[in-house]
DNA sequence: TGCTGGCACTCGCACGGACAGAGTGCCAAG
DNA sequence: CTTGGCACTCTGTCCGTGCGAGTGCCAGCA
């Protein structure tokens, strides 16, 4: 029916003008500035039936609509195309990322590029722990009862941990150690590595028995404490763009929000890298983030995400440009990142 | 001579008013607040002579008088006492700092910590590599041409860097590679690395002499790296309190200026353990911060100075309040670091 | 010489009314 | 189903007023 067909181009167009003027948009400005082939009176009836319908409101009477949660979730749903990007970004990506020394260095490149790129916050997940496998496992003697385990994962991930011995340890002991648990762990996926443990105790030589179950448990534990799964944020500065405008009150929630990194990580959970995500508003769980939306995608091979990666703005976003550049962004640190 | 001496009394009542009222402070509510012994009137001839010397100013003809960047740095260097940590604080610093597992956790606790403690937003240094020694160096082989280093310091911050040695390496010179390197490097000050080099290359034996060539520069590129010393930082919800009171506009620039780590880095580059730095509004040679206060210390043991950390906020905080919580925190984590 | 009370003066700010502008809803006609 | 017209309802802004806070100055007093 070409009837709703209008409308739906009706809403398209309101959220087109109010992401780039940040003014709420009536039917006079809507039918100059869109081609619509129909007078502003047409335009109010549109409108007052999207209204009841929940997809556009207006902050008070003699004000234009504005779009809802649910207005913008229709135009993510159906009424978006994806927008490439410009020659200039790709160039940007590839220039910005390339020439980074170590995971850290691709990370944080990678997270002041998003930034940039689509001027929200940047979120960046480091590889998951859990869904990695063991390179390499070093253990360093720190003093005398006390062994330094570094993990080295397939991901150029890093990961230190002190294991407390309780008891001395023969300096000797040391690289027996470290042979044997590399010849257990490596290649292995840390979340099977627990299945290894029961094995490798019992063919371990007696005098290496207490180590190895020490070293054991704190490579176990690294696995599950929550701090496992490391964040970098950037591009903070710009929610102090428009906020007056964009958030209610002041942006202090969510940045606490952000700080609090499990937040984030709650929300990255279930990221794959062939879909782009995006919450809108009241459909992120946590209450600072009501009045944002967030895209993300999963970074890594098609069979593997290795973690994920996103944007958090204003409800009032660029929708179609962050999401290209979000998964263009992905697209490239999961090149980069399979390489190493 | 009892004439100035009141005079800088005046100053130090108007900073503590200043500081907890966040309004102007006017002759008559001076002397009802504080106990001067003196009448409003003269008070206002103190007050006089005070805006000449350029302690204080007035925003406008009948408001109060508000510090200036000078009379927060008089009030610091002379008018306040250390103000002791309640048994709240010290206690609320071990039961946070304790318990901490690695490197990473202990800064992320302290960075949180001193946010909290101050309401401000905290800045934490890792331990400068430059200051530091090898612990220990383990090489890693990431692809048949590529091998990954990693470095472990005494002060147990691990670094990564992948080398790129372009052309096959034997996995069996790896192990090779890693005794030489660990003999030749093991307990060496980072700085005094580079020196170590043609002598190792000359006693290497032929075979590995491409590699220890390769890997030894990429070691030393690690020291040199502008993005070598890393930062933590945390409570930039705090930046959004008071905003529109303490920072003109917005607070866009500094938090720029913070993700800018090498601004932040620079400024702590002359810390030391044993005096407590503070540097107010225009005396930060950065744009960003001129309208901002930092104060910092250095961390680690009197005789070697680790790292930094410290506090930003507006000119307006209490000094001996947060100079105490910084100076309180960076001894207790150079104790836990020393330690380890 | 220094302190004090008194007084006139200056501003910023909050309050309230008037006004213009934008936008709507409804209705009757095409 | 669309359109032009019209009355209505808001908000944001501008202006004038009054109030209160705070100052600077001066003359008197110890």
């Amino acid at each position: 029916m070409a009837h709703d067909e209008r409308r739906l181009e009706v809403l398209r167009a309101i959220v087109q003008d109010y992401v780039s003027t940040n003014d709420p948009v009536g039917s006079k400005a809507l039918s100059e500035r869109h081609d619509l082939g129909v007078s502003p009176a047409t335009i109010r009836n549109d409108m007052a039936v999207l209204e009841e319908q929940g997809y556009i409101t207006q902050p008070h009477t003699s004000a234009g609509r504005v779009p809802t949660d649910k207005g913008y979730r229709l135009f993510v749903d159906r009424l978006s195309a994806v927008k490439p990007l410009s020659v200039a970004e790709r160039r940007a990506i590839e220039r910005f990322l390339d020439g980074a020394v170590d995971l850290h260095d691709v990370l944080g490149r990678t997270v002041r590029l998003l930034a940039q790129l689509t001027r929200q916050v940047a979120v960046v997940q480091y590889p998951t722990l859990s869904r990695s496998a063991v390179r390499h496992l070093e253990v360093v003697q720190v003093s005398t009862a006390r062994l330094m385990l570094v993990l080295i994962t397939d991901t150029g991930r890093v990961e230190q941990r002190v294991v407390d011995c309780h008891t001395e340890v023969d300096p000797d002991a040391v690289p027996e150690l470290r042979t044997l648990l590399n010849s257990a762990f490596s290649g292995v996926k840390l979340t099977e590595a627990g299945g290894k443990v029961p094995d490798l105790l019992e063919t371990a030589p007696t005098h290496l028995r207490g180590l190895v179950a020490a070293v054991s448990s704190a490579l176990l534990e690294t696995l599950v404490e929550p701090s496992e799964d490391r964040l970098v944020i950037g591009g903070t500065a710009n929610l102090a763009r428009g906020s007056a405008l964009d958030f209610p009150g002041t942006v202090r929630p969510l940045l606490e929000a952000l700080e609090e990194q499990v937040v984030v990580l709650r929300l990255m959970g279930e990221v794959d890298p062939s879909t782009v995500l995006v919450r809108i508003g009241e459909e992120n769980a946590h209450e600072a983030l009501t009045s944002a939306s967030f895209v993300s995608v999963g970074y890594g091979s098609s069979e593997r995400a290795l973690g994920g990666l996103g944007i958090v703005g204003p409800t009032r976003m660029d929708y179609p440009g962050n999401m290209a550049a979000v998964r263009a962004v992905a697209r490239y640190v999961g090149q980069l990142l399979a390489e190493s």
